[in-house]
RNA sequence: GGGCGAAUAGCUCAGUUGGUUAGAGCGCCUGCCUUACACGCAGGAAGUCGGGGGUUCGAGUCCCUCUUCGCCCACCA
């Protein structure tokens, strides 16, 4: 039956739903060889999306080159577990909600925590996981019985195990420290979390008076006493600030005690403006003698670098701003927040504060300056510092081990760059904040007793608590809930069973093998994965970091709802099916790189990929009408002697391909033994290779459009036509080499390859080309037949050449005359007998000969010194040949010398290797032969 | 302010330890609806590999420097 000339992308949710029916994404612990069975494992945990997330171009790329990667590894005959899942993702779900609240002209307060909760989890339960759907039409090849979940139950038990168990360890404490605020979210946020973006802003230099006399230390925020000092009039301190709201909590200026300008003054006061109170100056390293005019300011309770000089200076700590970004008095700030902006916005509260500052004088100049604000990373408001009392997980401890494991190679990072990276950032970690005001997430498993004295009144517990372990009196839980990536840091440990370490799943598949992400994660996730997993059982949860790029656009900025540049995958996979934009994708991107592409232009943009799946659509349709379906044999039984030149060609071919395919993707995983049979480390030179998944998708196309469609495909039409034994031996290898190509292809290109492979002559019922085995290559190289055969095809090119290059209409003949010199004339018998097969197309009569026609003749030089010539009675223009034949000669000419030279190079020969210098040589033979042929050419032609 | 990366055909990019005459896709030009494919076939044009210096028999590849972009980190108010 004929069939359609385009693949329906509309066959690829059939595809889909067969895959799953036929169990081929289904791991089976059992059968691993860590417990037991036959088989390696070889697992992935997926990046878990937000549960609220559509699918995006960024999920896409990610979680195709996961799939590509599944797919070859489960085509390798391993144990493939590719685990799916979301994340409950705190802040940003949270924001949802609160947004639906607004359009309710409602705040999650009016709801109250419970009923917010409650409407979180239904919304989660109705609309989330949607692009969990979504993954399935792009065709990701995930373990759906095994969907994991942040936030279920199991997950959250080993939340709260890792929790207790940092707290043990004494590695969870609870800090009062001035933290990253967002006054939108009303939460803390971790370092992380706030993300620095540049601003033009002001910078203010204000003049706060000196008083005289010597004020005193503790003054602090109480205006100090008259200063009843004999000292000469008030001279002035200036102090440079880009937040000058923030001077209404303002304790203390601070000198470097180097600076000499100001050693005379350390221990004075200054009078602080607007609010007319006397505050001390203290010296402090902190303060940089060669910025601005060396003086600081100091606002403990707004700024954490403050807040450490107060600490060091035991000066109060009053809070001029309150959760909201709001001036108002908070604790220790009695009488600082005048009227006048008391209840304002803290950037509207800038403004009059400027403009009181300058109707008194005290505004000294304002300058136009660049800095870093940070930013709220899932509202962009601006962070607030805001002193409060949090938790955080001290981290040295935890990074040591993860940077151990990259040094000894128990895991790499690819590409390379990105180590150091990781390494500077684990070298220098800070303590994680991990309490989150949300209501959202999982509830800190803190419980305060009232009755008890502190720190006695603070337990943790695995289990929830009614009543005071200490005094059996009654108890509060923390309201706070823990940062997102407090449970998704555990993924690879919890979506496999742990804490219970003898599950199947955890013995079966724990280390996993991959984990591919983007490089803005390293330090959310990816670092914090490897942190856990060393701290919790010892071992890193994967040997291979894969850190793709970005998508951007044609601007090369990073694609984003909120630019509107984005590229929907889901309309691409609508317009041209997920084949094409996987393809396009997958061979589009170098290891690492950023993949550029147009959001305008959908049909240039993935035209590659469209392109090349209808090309191999068409293979598969050539092959199935004119080979049919009937069984062929298997390559292996067939007689050599039976195989003609282009059989072998392309045999040889296929090998290449496969070679070059599995270098692409290197090795699975590491084989060398670190210390123990458990325990693995790269090598130098396995290190950093393999993953080139734009390799695989090159090296594959090349072979299945170059050699097999654009020859061999062609070269087998007659024999197909004819019929007969040889036609037979023609089919059998066709089915071979296709069947092959159609296995490296299917990882990148998994719908239109099944749907041709469950068609070909050797397809068995009820087989998958998903777990189908990946091809190897035969033990013998390249034979006589095979090189043969590509002297037929650079005879057929020349002909080709000329025919275009003098505008022979087609379907005009020309007859063309093998020269052949130096006893190669067998070689032209090849061309004469072989190249038949292409008469049709080139139009051409071949014979041999061995001398060189007289007279006007286009002629191709061909490998091996023999000469293709095609007479040129009434075609051509002579001069125009003999320019052409001219330029060339001197080109090689020029190149010959060059060669000639090399050669002549002592150093060259004596230096370089044997068979780069062997090659040299053989060229120079052919060169020079070539150059000949030529010269005479150019002489019958030319004259002179 | 530190660190990292990039600069190769009109566009988007490959180019693994230095080693034939630097490749692909898209676009462009010419000719073809050749019975799998015009989302195709055949042929073609197009690159001083960002500039300059150096190492080497040999450099797109290694070193230095400059220019231009990009990213990350950082407590300079």
């Amino acid at each position: 039956m004929a069939l359609p000339d385009r693949f329906d992308p509309t066959a690829e949710s059939k595809i889909y739903e067969r895959w799953l029916d036929a169990g081929c994404f289904h791991a089976d612990a059992k059968r691993s060889t860590r417990i037991g069975g036959d088989r390696e494992p070889f697992t992935i945990v997926i990046p878990p999306p937000n549960v609220t997330a559509i699918l995006h171009l960024g999920h896409a790329l990610d979680d195709v080159t996961q799939d590509v990667i599944i797919r070859w590894a489960r085509m390798k005959q391993q144990e493939t577990l590719w685990v799916p899942g979301t994340d409950h993702a705190g802040i940003a779900t949270q924001n949802v909600i609160e947004k639906q609240l607004a359009t309710e002209g409602k705040t999650r307060f009016d709801l109250g925590r419970d009923a917010f909760v409650k409407r979180t989890e239904a919304f989660v339960a109705e609309t989330g996981g949607v692009i969990l759907r979504q993954l399935r039409a792009i065709g990701a090849s995930a373990d759906w019985s095994r969907t994991a979940y942040t936030l279920s139950p199991e997950l959250s038990k080993a939340v709260r195990e890792a929790f207790v168990r940092l707290y043990e360890d004494g590695l969870i404490y609870r800090g009062h420290r001035v933290i990253h605020w967002c006054p939108r979210c009303l939460t803390s946020l971790s370092d992380e979390e706030a993300e620095f973006e540049e601003e033009t802003g002001a910078i203010y230099h204000v003049a706060y008076a000196t008083s005289a006399g010597g004020g005193s230390r503790e003054a602090g925020g109480t205006p100090s006493g008259a200063s009843s000092s004999l000292q000469p009039p008030a001279s002035q301190l200036v102090v440079a600030t880009t937040r000058p709201e923030t001077m209404l909590g303002d304790v203390a200026v601070a000198v470097n005690p180097a600076d000499d300008r100001y050693t005379s003054l350390i221990g004075k006061t200054v009078r602080l403006p607007i609010l007319d109170i006397e505050i001390p100056i203290v010296a402090d390293d902190y303060a940089d003698p060669a910025f601005g005019t060396g003086v600081v300011k100091i606002t403990p309770a707004h700024d954490a670098n403050d807040f450490e000089v107060g600490k060091r200076h035991n000066l109060p700590m009053p809070v001029v701003i309150d959760e909201h970004g709001v001036m108002n008095e908070g604790a220790d700030a009695r009488g600082r927040v005048p009227d006048f902006v008391r209840g304002e916005d803290r950037f509207a509260a800038r403004k009059k504060i400027v403009k009181a500052l300058q109707e008194s004088g005290a505004l000294v100049k304002t300058e136009q300056h660049q800095h870093n604000v940070r930013h709220c990373y899932r509202c962009d408001t601006v962070v607030e510092p805001r002193l409060s009392d949090q938790w955080f997980v001290k981290m040295a401890p935890l990074a040591k081990p993860a940077l151990e494991g990259l040094r000894t190679g128990a895991l790499r990072i690819l590409p390379q760059k990105w180590e150091g990276v990781y390494t500077h950032w684990l070298e220098n970690i800070r303590d994680w904040n991990i309490s989150r005001q949300l209501w959202w997430g999982h509830r800190i498993p803190v419980w305060y007793c009232k009755d008890c004295d502190p720190p006695q009144n603070i337990h943790v517990s695995r289990d929830d608590l009614t009543a005071c372990p200490a005094c059996g009196g009654p108890v509060k839980q923390d309201e706070d809930v823990l940062d997102t990536w407090f449970s998704s840091w555990l993924w690879p440990l919890t979506t496999l069973g742990w804490p219970d370490e003898k599950s199947d799943d955890f013995r079966a598949f724990y280390p996993t093998d991959v984990l591919v992400s983007g490089p803005d994660i390293i330090f959310f996730w990816v670092s914090r994965m490897i942190m856990a997993g060393y701290r919790f059982v010892g071992r890193t949860p994967y040997h291979t970091v894969l850190l793709h790029g970005m998508a951007r656009d044609t601007q090369h900025r990073k694609m984003s709802k909120s630019l509107g540049n984005g590229v929907d995958p889901l309309e691409v996979t609508r317009r041209y099916g997920a084949d094409a934009m996987r393809w396009t994708l997958i061979s589009g991107m170098g290891l690492g790189a950023d993949i550029i592409l147009d959001p305008n232009d959908l049909e240039k943009t993935f035209a590659t990929g469209r392109n090349f799946v209808t090309k191999l659509w068409n293979i598969g349709r050539f092959l199935l009408e004119k080979a049919g379906t009937a069984a062929v044999r298997p390559v292996a039984d067939l007689a050599p002697a039976s195989l003609q030149r282009a059989d072998h060609w392309i045999l040889w071919r296929l090998d290449v391909a496969i070679a070059e395919c599995d270098a692409a993707l290197g090795p699975l995983r590491p084989v060398t033994p670190l210390d123990n049979a458990d325990r693995v480390h790269w090598t130098e030179s396995e290190r950093y290779s393999g993953m080139r998944l734009n390799d695989l998708a090159e090296t594959a196309r090349r072979f299945v459009w170059n050699e097999l469609a654009d020859w061999y495909v062609e070269a087998i039409k007659s024999r197909l036509a004819d019929g007969g034994p040889d036609a037979e031996v023609a089919r059998a290898v066709l089915v071979h080499v296709f069947d092959a190509a159609l296995r490296l292809l299917h990882p990148v290109v998994p719908f239109v390859t099944e749907a041709i492979w469950q068609q070909l002559p050797s397809h068995v019922e009820d087989t998958y080309l998903a777990s189908a085995l990946w091809p190897t290559r035969r033990a013998s190289a390249a034979d006589r037949g095979a090189h043969e055969f590509d002297l037929v095809r650079e005879t057929v090119s020349a002909l080709r050449q000329i025919r275009a290059e003098y505008a022979v209409p087609p379907g005009t003949s020309i007859a063309a005359v093998i020269v052949a010199t130096n006893g190669t004339a067998n070689v032209g018998r090849v061309f004469a007998e072989e190249a038949t097969t292409f008469e049709r197309l080139s139009r051409a009569e071949l014979r041999v000969e061995q001398r060189a026609p007289g007279g006007a003749a286009a002629h191709a030089v061909l490998t091996g010194g023999t000469s293709l010539v095609v007479p040129l009675a009434g075609l051509v223009d002579v001069q125009k040949e003999c320019t052409r034949l001219q330029s060339e000669l001197t080109s090689l000419e020029k190149q010959l010398a060059s060669l000639e030279s090399r050669l002549g190079n002592e150093k060259f020969v004596s230096r370089a290797p044997a068979d780069v210098v062997e090659g040299e040589r053989r060229k120079l033979g052919e060169w020079s032969a070539r150059r000949q042929q030529l010269r005479e050419k150019v002489q019958a032609l030319c004259g002179a």
